[in-house]
DNA sequence: AACGTAGCGGAGGGGTGCCTCCGTTTGCAA
DNA sequence: TTGCAAACGGAGGCACCCCTCCGCTACGTT
């Protein structure tokens, strides 16, 4: 697959030399923090403060910004899309329903993530060809069951429930609240259900 | 009421003199445009810049950005509040689903305003009163028509409806796909809607 | 027509961010 | 241990933004 490769490449990037590889990581460790906290627009110098790097060394090892956004967030795709698998001997429902709390952990506290994957953005296209990749199936499969209205795309659902994401809500109780109501209008349009 | 007053003063600001409110107007259209473009971050010069209008005119009428960003919401916020009036006669669910969809209208294209609906922010709460004032009584109607599930509250609307408006649609028909998903998910719980 | 003042606008100081360049340091292979 | 290439880091140039201050303009009044 080709996605994969793709994401396996970003992964390849990583320096030999061992003070290299300390950066390297502790650069990615600080611009998950701070990507988290202020957006995808986040300051680079200061993601490199807080590495306790200098600038220079991050524009080494990550020339334009999409770089270091990409490397961020591989790995946590890669689990996301990975974890679609063992969600196999689910109800078709019940499996959608799981994933997509995954997937809200995983993208829910991440304001730049869920940002990225909507505008598309060069090679982060393989991201969400990832992400599409794992959850897709699984709304497939909950609509063949006819749990799940069959005229939804899966982009439709990724944009219901990122969309929900975007903005924190001051209680955890709330949020699943409305994601449950927007998840209800993901059931089948009458009857049962 | 307290919140109508407060947003009456915003708007009994504006200035007198002829050339003073030819800039006042300019440069609430301007910021307008710039908010929307670039959300409630806007630089303001360029508000000024595209305004025609120095940068110290604006700061002049508005020394807080909260200043200019109140005065260009006041005004199409209480339209949209006012518009709940003429929905009267509609059934309970389907003035409901109207209202919501002014309030996507207004509130959609406009990323700056959907984030301080949700953060709250001093007198921009006023704005958020007034909008809850005019769509709360429409949830509760259509709730006691069971036409709405009675687990949800006005809020909770809110946040489902403008998170999904955060991010733009490429296809404004996707966009009424995932609303109406969403708004499917207001219907009550089982059987009859 | 003349005048007082409300209003104008932009220069400028201070801050922050982006990115490049290059003298210095350091890991590691020989 | 030595030597050198790889890696470091931060100074500095440029751009943009925030906000203040003050000499100039022109509106509306008398």
């Amino acid at each position: 697959m080709a996605s994969a490769d793709q994401l396996g490449e970003v992964f390849a990037r990583r320096p030999k030399r061992a003070d290299a590889r300390r950066n390297y990581d502790a650069l990615i460790a600080a611009a998950r923090e701070v990507f988290g906290e202020c957006g995808a627009g986040a300051s680079l110098e200061e993601i490199a403060r807080r590495a306790g790097v200098g600038i220079g060394t991050l524009y080494r090892n990550f020339p334009k910004r999409r770089d270091l956004f990409e490397a961020v967030y591989v790995e946590e795709v890669r689990a996301l899309s990975a974890s679609a698998t063992d969600l196999a001997d689910l109800p078709a429902w019940d499996a959608l329903v799981a994933w997509l709390h995954r997937f809200v952990a995983y993208v829910g506290t991440k304001r730049a993530l869920a940002e990225e994957l909507v505008h598309d953005s060069e090679v982060f296209r393989s991201c969400r060809t990832e992400i599409y990749a794992a959850g897709e199936p699984l709304l497939r499969r909950a609509q063949e069951a006819g749990a799940a209205r069959p005229d939804a795309s899966f982009d439709d659902v990724v944009r219901l429930v990122s969309g929900i994401m975007a903005y924190q809500f001051p209680e955890p109780a709330q949020r699943d609240r409305v994601l449950a109501i927007a998840l209800d209008g993901l059931r089948p349009p009458a009857t049962d259900r």
